[in-house]
RNA sequence: GCAGCCGUAGCUCAGCUGGAUAGAGCGCUGCCCUCCGAAGGCAGAGGUCGUAGGUUCGAAUCCUACCGGUUGCGCCA
């Protein structure tokens, strides 16, 4: 249960039998940020103040009486301009924690989203070469955010745009071609000029040379074109698609772009805005500031994006008469909001930022209002060493690859990392850093509270055979008395919470920031066992109390667990 | 020139969508310690939340202008 959510609830309710009708809306229910505070705090004297027609500490008093009679409630206090602070009687914690245990992993999963359908598309790279480190931030940040909002109660899909009707995919389809020849022996040289002259393409030429022979070698361009361009543009999907398990990515769709072109879904889309007078042959006037060299008037087809918010109106056709990427971009939005999807989120690079606008209006005016676009721009990622820029191999071309990333540090670490800043915030990944055993390695640290509380009931197991047996009753965890013990519980009670807030604002970082402080407090609580010994958490000669925060670490193994699962990271239950 | 994003402690960043005395890690200063499992622990100093206005009971948070950084800016992908 989300507690804050509950508590909300209740207060509502007291307001109601005091003065009915009132619209409670604003009325919040949080912890506070100081704990001497008590446990949950209400502005609800203070935001109803005025259409109650009564002073805010009156209105404070009355609510006040009401909670103090609630089962749960051991204390109230109106404090301050009108704040109503609530005390939690112990047991409803122990309540909770054995929520939590009863739960284990599945704790935190709420019904928030009721089961509306999201569509998340990330990674969407370009079928032309390997991952790189670009693109790894992107892929992480859509894969947790599908899973945040799995456990938050939506339906999700998982997607992928391919990028395959654009001239890159002609650029691949000769490239290919080269390293077709060169497989069949010939002496290809220096990589013109235009192509891609990675080696990832040999494995591809290579293939075409086994399944074609000489066939092709000396027919023309345009005979052959077709056919490599699907056969590249898949043998670059798998690659990516390799390099993504590397990383334990994954995608349910994958949607291709020609497809859609090939199914006239761009036209439709275009047809349907025509008839809604959204289009119209125009001349955009040149931007202002430095002009471009090439610069000319010109008449386009245009769609009017700003009638939805964007600032100037957005070219649909080449001069060549082919689409635009932003006309099947409209269409595949479309076909994403006819296949049910009112919720849409789009992670893209930060490079895309001047796209949001538009993509965004062309969701309104598609839907007729009905569809709703988020986009996340992920900022750029600092690959550093030691605190210095630091530039890996360069094996498959002019970057570095994602795979290359993952062979050194491993995906767990390059997922957690990815994830510990806001997706609009840039973010250093020190090679050195992330693998140090440290406090200020947030992955570490997070894992090495998971091993810890392992290690202890390894430990327990050897004093006691059934000791990590049936979890532990009420009785047995209101043994647990330490402010640290309860200050941990409260903590593992807050993730329901956390987890909604953070779905409800597609924010996955949040849940990083989460795990850090449960591991710190956990840390801590170890620590204080140092030197009180009466704190630790095995006591030979009280079995009662030890199985009771055998139960409180087990809590927390299934709330670091279920975070962590929501990363794609695994917890380790030992440290190497 | 326009648009998006960022600006919080010496450094790297949180700050729960408007709440109470703005937090964490690192670094710094001073004490203590060698552990069920390996990051040592405790305490302290350090902030006009970029600047100036505005909205209101109340602003780091919302609005406006400006400053600094960054990304992008008609057919590219």
């Amino acid at each position: 249960m989300n507690l804050f959510k509950y508590f909300r609830e209740e207060i509502i309710k007291s307001v109601e039998a005091i003065v009915p009708g009132l619209d409670t809306s604003k009325v919040t229910a949080e912890p506070p940020r100081e704990t001497s505070h008590g446990d949950v705090a209400t502005n609800a004297a203070m935001v109803l103040t005025k259409a109650a027609g009564m002073k805010p500490r009156d209105l404070a008093e009355k609510i006040a009486a009401a909670l103090r009679t609630h089962p749960a409630v051991s204390e109230v206090e109106v404090a301050g301009p009108g704040f109503i602070n609530l005390r939690l009687a112990d047991s409803f914690w122990f309540e909770r924690l054995a929520e939590v245990l009863a739960a284990g992993t599945a704790y935190g999963e709420s019904d928030m989203g009721k089961g509306c359908k999201v569509n998340v598309e990330y990674v969407s790279a370009n079928p032309t070469g390997p991952m790189h480190i670009g693109h790894a931030r992107g892929a992480v940040f859509g894969d947790a955010l599908a899973s945040l909002l799995v456990k938050a109660g939506y339906d999700v899909t998982r997607e992928y745009y391919v990028n395959d009707a654009g001239s890159q995919v002609d650029v691949l389809a000769r490239s290919a071609f080269l390293r077709y020849r060169e497989a069949l022996g010939e002496e290809i040289g220096e990589i013109p000029e235009g192509l891609y002259p990675g080696e990832y393409l040999k494995p591809a030429g290579e293939a075409l040379a086994k399944k074609y022979g000489p066939a092709l070698k000396d027919k023309p361009e345009a005979e052959w074109l077709p056919e490599l361009r699907t056969f590249a543009v898949d043998a670059m999907l798998d690659m990516i698609k390799d390099d993504l398990a590397g990383l334990g990515v994954r995608h349910d769709v994958f949607v291709s772009e020609r497809g859609l072109v090939d199914a006239g879904k761009v036209q439709d889309s275009l047809d349907y805005l025509t008839g809604k007078g959204l289009i119209y042959e125009g001349v955009l006037e040149p931007p202002k500031g430095k002009l471009p060299d090439d610069w000319e008037a010109r008449p386009q087809t245009l769609f009017k994006a700003t009638e939805f918010g964007d600032d100037v109106d957005r070219p649909l056709r080449k001069s060549d008469g082919s689409w635009t990427y932003f006309a099947s971009d409209i269409a595949y939005h479309l076909d994403k909001y006819r296949r049910g999807f009112g919720s849409m989120i789009d992670v893209w690079g930060a490079d895309h930022g001047g796209y949001v606008k538009r993509m965004q209006a062309a969701v309104k005016a598609v839907s007729e209002g009905g569809g709703d676009l988020d986009v996340k721009l992920c900022q750029m990622v600092n690959l550093l060493k030691g605190g210095q820029p630091y530039k890996m191999s360069k094996r498959a071309g002019t970057f570095v690859t994602l795979r290359d990333l993952v062979e050194a540090v491993g995906k767990d670490v390059v997922r957690f990392i990815m994830l510990t800043r806001k997706n609009d915030a840039h973010l250093d990944f020190d090679l050195d850093k992330v693998l140090e055993q440290s406090r200020d390695n947030p992955v570490f640290y997070v894992q090495y509270a998971h091993a810890r509380c392992h290690s202890v009931m390894r430990h327990a197991a050897g004093m006691w055979p059934d000791a990590v047996g049936p979890v532990p009753g009420i009785d047995v965890l209101a043994r647990l008395t330490d402010p640290a013990e309860l200050g941990l519980i409260r903590l593992l009670a807050g993730w329901p919470r956390q987890v909604e807030s953070a779905a409800e604002a597609h924010e996955p970082h949040r849940v990083a920031f989460y795990l850090y402080d449960l591991a710190a407090a956990f840390h801590g609580l170890w620590n204080k066992g140092k030197d009180e010994t009466r704190l630790r958490f095995l006591i030979e000669d009280d079995r009662e109390l030890s199985l009771a925060r055998l139960g409180l670490l087990r809590a927390v193994v299934g709330v670091i667990a279920s975070g962590l699962g929501i990363f794609g990271v695994a917890p380790v239950e030992e440290m190497r």
